[in-house]
DNA sequence: TTGTACGCGTTATCAC
DNA sequence: GTGATAACGCGTACAA
């Protein structure tokens, strides 16, 4: 590849003369700036980021630490980041954790030899102050997860989520409701869990069960399972999230039980699948692409000081209601 | 972030000592190299991988050009790229495409910018030559894209796997087969009209029609629901992708029209969400996760110089059965 | 076994 | 307006 030297030497300028050119800075006089032109297109000039970078000290990437892009949600997150990102002139570099945490580590530390400008961490359990900690100054937005220490995040409140998807069951009129929670570690799962309590303690005459999942297929199959089998099963479930949901419905195939005629069913997120299943699953919403989306300008307003910007932003969560929760007689 | 200069300081010996240190590269006396490790550790520092590309003129990065992460089949393979990559110490930069020349084009100029050792390009439609042209030597490994003038590339044979959805469909019994074809320029999707028109053509007595769609659910949707309301409606379907096998599904709910009894369908691509929905819908399975993983493996080695290595590697389509083609009485 | 000096491709600060 | 020149952080001949 062509470097500036060559561009100077075929315009006859020298390399300095090229680089006003190329960054619009400086005098340039018209003729030797069309000169500088023509080599540069002549060579097929692409001017080198690397080296570009060593100096301004401005990679233009960003790192997008996320559990795992091919799980549906969390590909909705990875484009609107990257939209967003590359609408700004910014690259991103795309690292896979599988939640865990020493991967999670691990690209951090990558990334910050990379010397990528910041960081959106997507589902991220890591705990804030090792985080905080590891970051060493790294401009960082959280996504999909609401921030204590750290200053910058998108999330969507899943506690108040969670809750209208446990009302909506008392609504068409569930008195026994089993919830299916995520993993004990993640904190969207736990504030799921938590919304569905409140929901349940609010109403008299309503009675809750938690059944443990695992956020994947198996485990709400497994749960679900249980639950149908148990003496006294569930006229509600609220799955934590739709992936889950999903797995209900195929073990309700299984024994013959019928959503939402025998039980009511509800899930999280509003991944693609959920409305295109049968029955169509009433879900919340997450707005994935739009959570990606603002962590992604919320990372760029950090970026470029613009600190009139808003740090944090909370995507309200929507009920959706499908299939899964129709009434015989609605 | 501290610089090896901070390091050499610290440890009382010269900048390439630390280097020679960090990189095992020539002699260093052990208990220098403690003292050096010391240094490194208390500063926490982090060789610079910019710096570090621009001499050694590797930066340990490749590009992922790709229409959609958002799109299953595609976020699988963006998985099995990073898989692959990460764990040879590779990182990938995310780029979407929307199957837009343009910004297909605007992307693998900013990989050359950025010093990219190599590219996966997934799914591109580009003229081979053009993009010959202008990759300039760029290593670059075709995924999801049988090769013509390019040497390296993944892909599975779609015309074998649309001949064998196919003749599935007709070992089921079906005698008027409707193809719902993919996007004119996508060359998977010519390459599935091909394989169906050869299964319908060696068979005498089946009948084969082609409805346009577009690899999407609305555009499924909208050719399933002509052939449906056509004046002689087909008893099989083979849907160029899964996404448009499930609008088939769609659009039948909506007519009554049930499936299997009253037409079987096959899609393509195997994304998960054809294992769950309802019908479970017979597919042939792509392994998007293991062409990614491939193509990743294709590249590095590409990049390692292991001209051993082969360059191209063409997966087996299979079909997998499921409820959407079950016969009554089989 | 270790240190000096140069270069990687670019931008920025100066003289001219 | 334009052109040397010094960084940026690191790897590596080469000399010591």
């Amino acid at each position: 590849m062509a470097t500036i030297k060559d561009v100077a030497r075929l315009a006859n300028v020298s390399v300095s003369t090229v680089s006003r050119a190329i960054n619009h800075s400086g005098y340039v006089a018209k003729d030797v700036y069309d000169r500088v032109l023509a080599a540069m297109r002549e060579l097929n000039y692409q001017p080198n980021a690397v080296a570009r970078g060593l100096v301004s000290r401005k990679t233009g990437s960003i790192g997008l630490i996320i559990p795992d892009v091919a799980n549906p949600f969390f590909s909705d997150i990875a484009r609107g980041v990257e939209d967003e990102a590359i609408a700004n002139g910014y690259t991103v570099i795309l690292c896979n954790t599988d939640w865990n945490l020493q991967r999670e580590q691990m690209y951090v530390r990558l990334m910050q030899g990379k010397w990528v400008e910041g960081i959106v961490l997507v589902g991220s359990r890591t705990p804030e102050q090792e985080l905080a900690a590891l970051l060493n100054g790294l401009p960082i937005v959280l996504a999909d997860r609401k921030p204590n220490l750290l200053k910058s995040a998108v999330w969507s409140d899943n506690e108040v989520g969670a809750y209208l998807a446990t009302q909506h069951l008392m609504d068409v009129g569930c008195r026994k409701i089993a919830h299916i929670a995520g993993p004990e570690d993640s904190p969207s799962a736990t504030a799921r869990r938590m919304g569905f309590r409140r929901a349940i303690e609010e109403q008299v005459g309503v009675y809750g069960t938690i059944a443990q999942g695992n956020f994947r297929f198996d485990g709400g199959y497994d749960a679900a399972m249980k639950l149908f089998t148990a003496d006294d099963p569930p006229e509600g479930i609220f799955a934590a999230n739709d992936m889950m949901a999903v797995a209900v419905i195929q073990a309700a195939n299984r024994l013959g039980i019928r959503i939402p005629r025998d039980v009511r069913l509800v899930g999280y997120d509003n991944i693609s699948m959920s409305e295109y299943v049968y029955p169509s699953i009433t879900t919340v919403e997450q707005r994935g692409y739009d959570m990606g989306r603002e962590a992604s300008k919320l990372l760029l307003a950090l970026l470029e000081q613009r600190m009139d910007a808003v740090l944090t932003k909370e995507l309200e969560p929507t009920l959706l209601i499908r299939q899964s929760t129709q009434t015989e007689n609605a």
